[in-house]
DNA sequence: TTGGGTGTTGAGTA
DNA sequence: ATACTCAACACCCA
């Protein structure tokens, strides 16, 4: 489900509800779910933590409590609701926070994809998965230099490039399909194909729709809602995700659908030449 | 009814 | 390095 602008708009959201609540318990159904450190250890470590903060790296969501951090990665389907305790169970509720005041965060998720790790406060950036990640694509560090060195030196197709979390993270199968289509670039040409201008525009429209996505609050394409249970609205923005049959906005062609690097893939092959 | 596809990412293999 | 397949899992739809 969430890309980058999906899980910032589920930080922003999530933040107001549970800031300054504190776990008094954590309960865990599904254990696989769990990633490290061992299930037992993640719930006593999470005992009487408060929340402090919620904070985003790429796709991930970052609970800051006062001596540990809860990395969370919602992979394909993963949400979060409050609720109260006496609220009925859902079955694809998997792991349960309940906090002093008697309210729950709950962790849903229908595949059970999903990730959790726990990291002592400041091990997190050091430890996988984070470790791995590549720059933001609003860090200062993502420079044209930095993003055309990367691209030049390899052959792999444009698209899984940047689906590479480790070249630039936070896009999904969405906002690539989206930005190249903006860029006006092929998702099968080659890194070291591109040239300059497509690298400066495969950057500059990769910020800017994934900047509109966040003040849309996010795509909705089947069950994505925010932190409150509002869906986004850039579903009404997207010009090829989708859109398969449908003309073109820019030249009117029609939007054809492929499959480059094992994903299905939106393009125009008018306005994207291979 | 069934098999292929779905917004993700890791492991294993060649 | 990279490409490919599979795996985790449940649901939807042609």
């Amino acid at each position: 489900m969430p890309e980058l602008p999906e899980v910032e708009t589920i930080r922003q959201t999530l933040k107001q509800l549970v800031i300054n609540k504190t776990i008094s318990y954590v309960e865990v159904y599904w254990p696989n779910i769990i990633k490290h450190p061992d299930v037992e250890t993640f719930k006593q470590l999470l005992e009487n933590q408060a929340i402090t903060d919620i904070k985003r790296r790429g796709k991930f969501l970052l609970f800051i409590l006062n001596d540990y951090v809860l990395v969370s990665h919602l992979r394909m389907e993963g949400k979060y609701y409050i609720q109260q305790q006496d609220d009925s169970l859902n079955k694809h509720t998997h792991v349960i926070f309940t906090f002093t005041n008697g309210e729950q965060l709950r962790y849903n998720d229908v595949r059970k994809f999903g990730t959790m790790h726990v990291f002592k406060k400041g091990e997190e950036t050091t430890n996988k998965p984070l470790n791995q990640l590549g720059p933001e694509p609003f860090d200062e560090q993502f420079t044209f230099n930095y993003f055309a060195q990367r691209l030049k030196r390899t052959r792999r197709n444009i698209k899984s490039i940047l689906l590479d979390q480790t070249v630039v993270t936070g896009l999904g199968n969405i906002y690539v399909d989206e930005t190249l289509f903006k860029a006006q670039v092929h998702p099968a040409k080659k890194g070291h194909s591109l040239t300059n201008e497509e690298i400066n525009a495969i950057q500059t429209y990769m910020k800017e729709t994934l900047n509109d996505a966040i003040k849309q609050g996010g795509t909705t394409i089947r069950s994505y809602v925010d932190g409150q249970g509002e869906m986004g609205m850039f579903q009404q923005d997207l010009y090829v995700y989708g859109k398969e049959g449908e003309a073109c906005h820019y030249c009117g062609g029609e939007i054809v659908k492929l499959r480059i690097s094992g994903r299905g893939t939106h393009v125009c092959r008018t306005c994207q030449k291979e």
